[in-house]
DNA sequence: ATCGCGACTTGACACGACGTCAAGTTGACT
DNA sequence: AGTCAACTTGACGTCGTGTCAAGTCGCGAT
């Protein structure tokens, strides 16, 4: 029993994240996700209670799928703040393509639902905590620049690993996913460091 | 005649301005505006063919109002790439508390209406032939880190003077407006110089 | 075998926001 | 007095979200 109810509602999620990411439609619609998860829309609501609610599960699919947790413990192990930089924002920084879609609606929404700012919120507060376990790894070494102070260069570092950046450099730029990365490390490199 | 149909058009798009800074309405309506301009909801339909439009020149009247060319001048007078960059940076970071309201609309809008998507493309057009400006003295002098290649380095800058940026600094972790005009000059010339 | 139940469908409806339409009112200029 | 432009009032169509009610269908327990 439940198995088959596990399906549907993983194939309701995938259905919104692949429609999220390949922008064929502009503004995803709940019918939009249904008929590509191949059910009624009404079918949606006995899954999810409101469009919020299925973005903000989205996420922690993708989360789940793609296993962040992972993807970010690498930086965490790194011995020194350079390293630690490095690799954060190789985690993240390949991370953004797999979630920008559903971070969009998120943001959209955002402006009228609370639901979804706050879900969006928190998602920026993870962020800007892995930031500042770098920041904090940096001063304590003696790295970090003297231009900003730990909490400034933590608010930095996490502005500049925005999806938002991310979407320009990438999408209306045309950078490669691989070219984003180097240059994000190089750029706050020179930003934060001494 | 035209005096006095002049005068209903700048107060809509006064209300509109406002209206959007300051953020007691979440979403401003086409209603709020009406409301706030003191006129029926139906007038502005007189005087603009839909919200996408009232934006749009909305922006126009803040760029007249706030006199956007003299204020970006400053920049291009300047003798030395150094110089130009802080002037941009001083002006443009300036400028945004200004229409980051209506910006937001326009961003929000962009998702589903293709007018608004190019409008605000338009300003960021604009804002990166600034920067382009800018990279290209820097280069001419030998003073442009080897990190980035001239457009790199535009792009970059232009990702980072973005109006997101701005308003998670500002707005969400509380930074003055000086302070962040100071940060985003050194930290900018850390990132793009040699 | 059949009954019940949970998952899903179909079709209808309310609501809010945008945009349109038609029939006024009002005030100023001629 | 007449006309015209600016504005009002009120109604309506559209689109997307969310809700409600009355089904259908298949499967597992008894």
């Amino acid at each position: 029993m439940s198995s088959d109810a596990l399906t549907t509602r993983e194939r309701i999620l995938q259905s919104t994240w692949t429609a999220l990411l390949d922008g064929s439609t502009p503004r995803v619609r709940m019918s939009d996700i249904a008929n590509s998860a191949g059910i009624s829309r009404q079918a949606l609501y006995l899954h999810f209670a409101n469009r919020t609610e299925l973005l903000i599960e989205t996420t922690h699919y993708i989360d789940r799928v793609k296993d962040v947790d992972r993807r970010l413990a690498r930086s965490r192990h790194a011995s020194s703040g350079l390293e630690r930089l490095e690799a954060y924002v190789d985690a993240w920084g390949n991370y953004i393509p797999e979630i920008y879609g559903v971070a969009n609606a998120l943001i959209v929404m955002g402006v009228t639902d609370d639901g979804a700012r706050l879900a969006w919120e928190g998602r920026l507060a993870a962020v800007r905590e892995g930031c500042e376990v770098i920041v904090t790894t940096l001063s304590r070494e003696g790295q970090l620049s003297q231009r900003l102070s730990p909490p400034e260069a933590t608010d930095v570092l996490c502005a500049h690993l925005s999806v938002e950046t991310w979407w320009y450099l990438r999408d209306r730029r045309g950078w490669s996913q691989t070219r984003y990365v180097e240059a994000m490390q190089q750029t706050l490199k020179a930003m934060l460091l001494a």
